[in-house]
Parts: C-alpha cells; sequence; structure tokens
DNA sequence: GTCTATAGTCGGATAGAC
DNA sequence: GTCTATCCGACTATAGAC
C-alpha cells in the first residue's frame, strides 16, 4: 500500500506512450468494474498486455495510474460533450449580453440539446466503465473527483444551472439567493432523471425487462426526460 | 479469498445476537464507506469491538456478513418505508377494484407521500451507509443486490410505476405494451430526481455550497420532486 | 461463544540485468 | 523503456485452548 510520490518523469519515447495508453485503458475498465482495492496491479498488467513493473516506472505506482485514469475520462467527456457544452455556453452568454429572454426559441432547445448529450452519455455503453468509476469515487471523494468537478462534469453543471435559470427567470441577471438555491435544485432533478439510468442500471433493466439499453431505448429517454424538463420548467412560467 | 460455504449454525444466544448485531452494524458502515476489499475483517472486528475470528463462527466468513448486512438494509428500510408502502398498496388496490380514477383527489396525494418519503431516504444521513453500498452493489450486481430487489426497492419500485401509469391512463387496467414502458421510464425518471441527491452528494453538495443537507433542505428537495412529479404527470392528463 | 496464534496466500513495490 | 526475481507487509481463514 505504500505509494511514492516521485514519479519517474516519462519522456515522449513512441514505446512509453503505447505503455500508458494500455494501462490506462486497463485501469478505467478494471478499477470501474472491480473498484481499486479490488483490482491488483497484476491483473492491470495482464489487461494491459504490459508487464507489471512498468505502472511503478510510468505513473509512480497503482495510486498515480488511478489518476491518470481520471485525467483520461475527463479528456474523453470533454470530447463527447465538449463541442455541444463549448457551443451552449457562447450562445447563451449571447442571450445574457443582449439581454433577450427568448425562452421557447432559443433557451430550450439549447437545453434539450445538452440533455440529449447527457442522457446519450448515461446510456452510451462506453460510459460504462467511465461512470461506474465516477460513481465509486463519489462514495469516498478524493483528488480524484476534482479532476472531473474542475473538468466537463462542473462545466456540463454549472451550464445546466444556468439554463435552468435564464428560463425560469428570463431578463433577470445571474441567479442569487433563494432563487440559485432552486435553479440549482432544478438542475439537479432534471440531470438525475438521467443519471439513474447509469447508476441504477442493473436495477433499471430488471424493472424494464431490457437487458441492454439500445438506440432506439435512448432515443425513448432522450424524448422523455426533454418532455419532462419542458414540464417541470414550463410551470412556473407565462404561457 | 477462499470462503467456505458450510455456515456454522448460530443459536438463539443473546451473546452471540450482541456479536451479530454488531458486526452487521459494522459492516454496513465500513463495507458502504470503503468496498468490500478495501474492509479487512480486522476493521470490522476493531469497528464492532469483537475479536476478529467471530466474524468466520457467526456468518461463515467475510462474504457471509456482506450479504447479513444486506438482509439487515432491507429490513431497515421495511421498517422505514414499510408502512407507507403497505397503505399506499392498499389504498391503490381498492381504487383499482372499483375502477374509479380519482386522480386529483385520490391518486396524487398517494404518489406526493411515496415521494416524501423516497426522498426523505435518499436525503437522510441514516441512510448513507445503506446507499453507499446499494450503490457499490450496482457496481457489479450479485446475489447480495437480489435481496433488495425482491425486498422494500422492489416494492416501491413497481409501486411508483403502477401509480405513475394509474395517473396516466386512469381507468385502464394493467399497463402493457409501450404504455406499460413509458410508465416504468417515467416511473425511473421520477425516482432518479431524488437518487442523485444520494449517488452524486458529493457532488449536488458542491453544487449547492451546502457540507450537509438539513432539514430544512430536506423539505425543499421534498417540494420540488413532488412539484416536478406533478408537472409531468399532468402534462399528458386532460386539465 | 470467545479468544490467541499461526498457516497459507496475495499484492505492491523495487533492484538490477538487458 | 522493459523485464525477471524477490522482498515484505497485509490479509483471510482456522485450529485449538479456555
Amino acid at each position: 500500500m505504500r505509494e511514492t510520490a516521485p514519479t519517474p518523469p516519462p519522456q515522449g519515447d513512441p514505446r512509453g506512450e503505447a505503455t500508458r495508453e494500455a494501462l490506462v485503458r486497463a485501469a478505467i475498465e478494471l478499477f470501474g468494474l472491480h473498484g481499486y482495492h479490488a483490482t491488483s496491479n497484476r491483473a492491470l498488467a495482464d489487461a494491459a498486455q504490459v508487464n507489471a513493473a512498468l505502472i511503478g516506472y510510468h505513473f509512480g505506482g497503482k495510486r498515480g495510474l488511478y489518476l491518470a485514469a481520471f485525467q483520461a475520462i475527463a479528456h474523453g467527456m470533454g470530447r463527447r460533450l465538449g463541442s455541444v457544452i463549448e457551443s451552449t455556453e457562447a450562445e447563451l452568454a449571447a442571450l445574457e449580453e443582449d439581454g433577450r429572454a427568448d425562452v421557447e426559441e432559443r433557451l430550450l432547445p439549447l437545453l434539450d440539446r445538452l440533455l440529449d448529450g447527457f442522457v446519450a452519455m448515461m446510456t452510451a455503453e462506453e460510459s460504462g466503465p467511465w461512470a461506474r468509476l465516477i460513481v465509486r469515487e463519489q462514495a469516498d471523494p478524493s483528488e480524484a473527483l476534482d479532476i472531473l468537478l474542475r473538468g466537463p462534469i462542473g462545466h456540463l453543471a454549472s451550464l445546466v444551472i444556468r439554463l435552468v435559470h435564464a428560463i425560469e427567470e428570463p431578463g433577470t441577471g445571474p441567479a442569487s439567493g433563494a432563487a440559485a438555491t432552486r435553479a440549482r435544485i432544478l438542475a439537479l432533478t432534471i440531470m438525475g432523471q438521467a443519471l439513474i439510468f447509469r447508476v441504477a442500471r442493473a436495477t433499471a433493466l430488471h424493472l424494464l425487462g431490457w437487458s441492454e439499453i439500445g438506440p432506439r431505448d435512448v432515443a425513448l429517454i432522450q424524448r422523455q426526460v426533454r418532455e419532462n424538463a419542458r414540464s417541470i420548467l414550463r410551470k412556473g412560467r407565462p404561457t
């Protein structure tokens, strides 16, 4: 369990690069499936088809590889949601700029797109290992979680919060006080609708009698979450 | 890691009873906090202030204690939600009996009460250890999860599904086909709103700027979830 | 039913050859 | 940068005294 901090500085060697990549891929998979402690360095090395001693060499130890896995996830999420997040952020900023609260035609579609992306990610098979790892982190958070909160997850969440506020209280500035709390709770409940399909996936599949979540199922869930979000937010606004 | 199946049959001895209870309590706490493999028998025994060898004696081994923890959780949830679930079930059955679809005055309040209970459980500090354990189980499900699906969780979920269907399609019989799928997805999204405060608690607290979820916060979340559920379900129905 | 002592196993880290 | 060999700590399970 002893962890050594002095990570040997890896170079830009093509061989080492491939090794690191394979190890990180195995780390995301195995740590996510079985947890940190249940995953041995030997198992990681086997899965990556690499010698176990290289974990120490490239990442300083097991813990270092674990953190590297989270950085890779942040990177992967960025590739998946980055463009939606950025374009949404830009458009929202522009709308806030000229004070026009064009809820129906501008803000709601932005939210739709964001939620579609989020649902797609939460239901995607690809994100399974990511999410498994993240959910485990929530159980007892460490610096690994910070990597994500400062990354795509933090961006996405605060964006949803801002959108919700803009839709609920059009024209007003940034939320504060009770309105801010309300917007945050609303954003969380809205995201929770998608999250359940990831974190309680086994239970959801059981209840739905499905064995997996196929493309048509994803579309179904996306439509429902979008509809629900609109119902929830339409409530308080003038129709 | 060798696990022995032949559990020695424990008797109705008062001493052994206390020992088992202490061990189960420690198991829920420690397994939930750190995971199965990261929790040693020694740590469990220390927390329970009991000799480590007694784990083998009473539960047949570490794995046996783990399963016992889930049975205890099912029992605890039953004590917490059992009465609400039963009374709701009875009332719903009565309503289905005479075919009267008294949505506004009868069904929605039933749903409110159920959701309040669920939110209370998801946000309660008490349920933290339970939920942590359950969420870890979802990551790679074993027979331990079945204990819960056959218990209170299964009951609660199918009850919410039936309620949702009864509210959306009043007067019709049990859901089937697309309507059944829709009711299940709706129920999941509704429960997900509360679930997020438990499984992504660290992230939620971070976003809300809270350090814990106090009684007033619980009430706030309950109100929001109730309101959202009504908005979502009101959508399709005639007003 | 509880305790002490220990056997047997596994895992993380690392030295040193290539 | 990669590999082999090995050390050492930590863990589960259990035998046997009380």
